[in-house]
DNA sequence: AGTTTATTGTGAATATTTTCACAAAAATTT
DNA sequence: AAATTTTTGTGAAAATATTCACAATAAACT
């Protein structure tokens, strides 16, 4: 039924809902793609391409409904019930995850922290961090299929085997290194150090002239 | 004389480096565009291709010289020298930004930190933590050109102002907004949320099999 | 010295993504 | 109720990105 999902569109489709969250907070209660191109930063027809992928449809020359359009994502996203998620490595990235309470709102909840250098339960706030040998059972028992691996990349290898031992099927990595996986398993890479360098080659390249770059 | 640049070129770039550090620390002299592109998980002629953009020579049969072309792309993404590198907004992506020992071997170093609930100087480590209010004075005094934007997304824009406003040159911004910049300033989003729902989104999929996914 | 082998560098071929452009349809105006 | 306006939905076109494929060439071997 759908044929090609390229990650880019699958992205562009999360920013819509964000989109539409605050455009529904706001009270609006239709939107036209032209309205989502300009907040997503992107042309209008590709809004239209992207819903036209999943039969989204809209009204011609009245737009789209703000929160029936929010639910079809959701839907899409699988957003319209609660993700349960699970961080590996409490260190300085893993913490700021499980601080952060921006998930809850997109339907994501961080439910427990494991760590290594644990040797008895803690807490962060009312998640609970495991030591790393509870972390088997914990995942059988509640079904859990998201992790965030948040350890140092010489531990990452050993994290993934694991995790994708017990089941979980998704994973996103912030250790700066590639990862095997089995076909059972999507990963996705955040390499912080990556972005932070990309900006500073943009910033030389203008510095120096050598090109006029395209916007960003 | 550089013509077409695309962020993706870039972000492999930076990639092959890390690469080529690994092997070189590990004691490797030499190594083939084969080697890179299976570390970085792309197509050989890809990595040969981003290097005839740049006009980086290798040796036919001979691969390249790891040291040499470390240097070479060190030189290319202006990383032969440190770059100072401001965050503002010391919450929990902020700190976490802070702490990390990793980015001083890319030759980055975070050297301020910037809250508005700070009311006096404070310290992480050896970075100086100061109240907003000093940042002006700083970027100016030390010429800063690179800031990361770590704020609520509500206070994004307003930061950024002021930044762009003193001579920032490129931001790397974590607040979930689309925030505008004027053409003189590079500005590069790293939105979690969305990382997180992205892979959410591929594991719904693959669980209910409506369609086998492309490796990402 | 000549032959074989391995790897680069790059045009050409493919594949993918984005944008254009316009008919179709619905709302609004006259 | 006809004409006008506006916006969708989508093929077709254009732009980008990736991969193929092979001549050029340098190292290794005989
Ligand atoms: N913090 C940053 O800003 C930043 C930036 C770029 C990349 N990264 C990468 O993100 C990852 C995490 O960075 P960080 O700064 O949070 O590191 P960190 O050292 O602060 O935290 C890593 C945590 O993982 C735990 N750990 C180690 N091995 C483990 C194992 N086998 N099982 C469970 N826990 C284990 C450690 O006890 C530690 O608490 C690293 O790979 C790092 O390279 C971080
Ligand atoms: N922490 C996460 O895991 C995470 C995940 C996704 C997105 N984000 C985004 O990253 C950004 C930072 O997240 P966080 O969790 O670190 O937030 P946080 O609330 O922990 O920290 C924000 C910090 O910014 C400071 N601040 C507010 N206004 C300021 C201003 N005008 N000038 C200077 N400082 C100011 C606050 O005092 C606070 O210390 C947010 O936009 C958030 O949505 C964070």
């Amino acid at each position: 039924m759908i044929s090609k999902l390229s990650r880019n569109s699958i992205v562009r489709l999360a920013q819509y809902k964000n989109i539409l969250n605050k455009l529904s907070s706001l009270g609006l209660v239709k939107v036209f793609s032209d309205n989502l191109a300009d907040a997503a930063g992107v042309n209008s027809a590709q809004v239209r391409k992207d819903f036209s992928q999943f039969s989204i449809k809209g009204n011609r020359r009245g737009g789209y409904d703000v929160n029936e359009l929010r639910q079809q994502l959701a839907q899409i996203l699988g957003k319209d019930e609660v993700t349960k998620v699970i961080v590996v490595g409490i260190g300085n990235i893993g913490k700021a995850l499980v601080h952060y309470k921006g998930f809850e709102k997109e339907n994501i909840r961080i439910v427990a922290g494991f760590d290594s250098s644990l040797k008895s339960e803690g807490k962060i706030g009312n998640v609970p961090i495991y030591p790393i040998d509870r972390i088997e059972d914990f995942i059988l028992r509640n079904k859990i299929r998201i992790a965030v691996i948040s350890v140092p990349d010489t531990s990452a290898q050993e994290v993934l085997n694991i995790l994708v031992k017990k089941g979980i099927k998704g994973i996103l990595n912030f250790a700066p290194i590639r990862l095997t996986t089995p076909k059972s398993c999507v990963i996705h890479n955040v390499n912080l150090g990556l972005e932070l360098e990309t900006v500073i080659f943009y910033v030389n390249l203008l510095k120096d002239k050598k090109v006029a770059i395209k916007r960003i």
